[in-house]
DNA sequence: AAATGGTGTAAAGAAAGTATAAAGAAGTAA
DNA sequence: TTACTTCTTTATACTTTCTTTACACCATTT
């Protein structure tokens, strides 16, 4: 069960190095050269890992990295010929896991792959872009729903209330959370919103939205998802 | 509920300095000299994250890592004078998921602490969301208690009452503490509350609710959840 | 045997939380 | 502008949960 890895760097040299590097250490490399077709095939392959070379010449790192943050909690090292402490903490900060700067040594990546995958093989996070629940699915990069191979037409808030649900099936969203991360810090009493776009998802998505199946709600805490 | 930080250096200089930052970002640091000492305040205060020098005058630091990786799976950096490649990658594959040379920048620092804990916060690790008790279970992340593979529905009071004897299995839990964990301080003498929720409960998952053999009380003092 | 103190049980009333529809506000595109 | 979509606000009916009350029970004491 050899682990893809998605090499995203424009220089073919460090690409080549890197695919040899990765293939005789047992891994699966991937090599693509620029931000758009890395997150495409992302979405696609969903890797185990991602090493990300910061300076892409059709995207910026930051804006890869925030995309891909969007639906992938995989881990992934950023690459980068840059050593300034900024660039390294904005990459932090912006969801990288691990920063290296070139030139680096062979032996350390790949200690650091080791670790990266080793914490992220206890992670609950899914690694596709694809949530599916009996024939309701989700995708967050095409940004639909199917529910039995129709399209549904959700909002933007809808959808996002949505995912959070499906992300963390079974689990219990309190209202608090769900309005923070949806509606932004400062939302976390507008319970009625909630009421309001929760009820709207079960017009959409349940068979009777009275006796709601997916969608339930535990009274005094919050809304859970369930398969 | 700021995260403890458990730094581990001989030099009191970069303790206190370590110190200070941690205090800056809102953790809750705990300095520690030596190895030995770290592990016991390791496993008595469970922090969220490890700073661990290399070069303790106690203990091999490999060996520390080896110790505390047998019981606990929080995120570990190491902060190493040595910057040689051969130490990197010893201490990556011991079990380390950080590596950081000394001098470092306190910003870097900070920055990595971050993704190591937003990396530990999706772990399914050490989590306790599960309490078992014979065909009886309590989920506490989905708010779910089972009862032979049926589903029980619980209010949000009488949920946290099971949690709280469940997770106190067999010791006895005093009328006023409990009023005081559910209700909030200030309700300790309603003892009459306890008595409805507790019947309840038992309703819900005793077989004869009149002959309780889950929760058991104790006249005068309190109620004792056994297996 | 009656009284006492702690407990179990059922059920009513009060309070809190939830579902739903629909109107107003705000933004967007033709 | 108008038409359109989406978000916000409001109003009301409804459901669930919490609180309160009343009384039965049991063991011990008086």
């Amino acid at each position: 069960m050899s682990e893809t890895i998605l090499i995203i760097d424009d220089d073919s040299a460090i690409r080549k190095l890197l695919e040899v590097a990765l293939t005789a250490a047992g891994y699966h490399p991937l090599c693509i050269a620029t931000g758009k077709e890395g997150l495409n095939r992302a979405a696609i392959e969903a890797p185990a890992l991602v090493l990300l070379d910061l300076g892409l010449p059709d995207m910026d790192g930051k804006v890869f990295l925030e995309r891909f943050r969007e639906w992938s909690q995989a881990p992934l090292i950023v690459l980068s010929a840059r050593s300034g402490e900024s660039e390294k903490i904005a990459a932090l900060e912006g969801g990288c896991d691990d920063y290296l700067t070139k030139p680096f040594s062979t032996g350390e990546l790949l200690a650091r792959i080791k670790a990266a995958l080793r914490r992220s093989n206890n992670t609950v996070g899914d690694s596709t872009s694809g949530l599916i629940s009996g024939n309701l699915s989700l995708d967050i990069l095409s940004h639909t729903v199917m529910l039995e191979n129709e399209e549904l037409k959700l909002t933007p808030k809808e959808f996002e209330l949505l995912k959070m649900l499906m992300q963390n099936n079974g689990k219990v969203l309190t209202h608090a959370w769900l309005l923070k991360e949806i509606w932004g810090i400062g939302y976390q009493n507008e319970t009625h919103y909630l009421r309001v776009f929760i009820n709207q998802l079960r017009q959409k998505i349940e068979i009777d939205s009275a006796r709601p199946k997916r969608i339930v709600t535990e009274t005094g805490i919050g809304y859970r998802f369930v398969e």
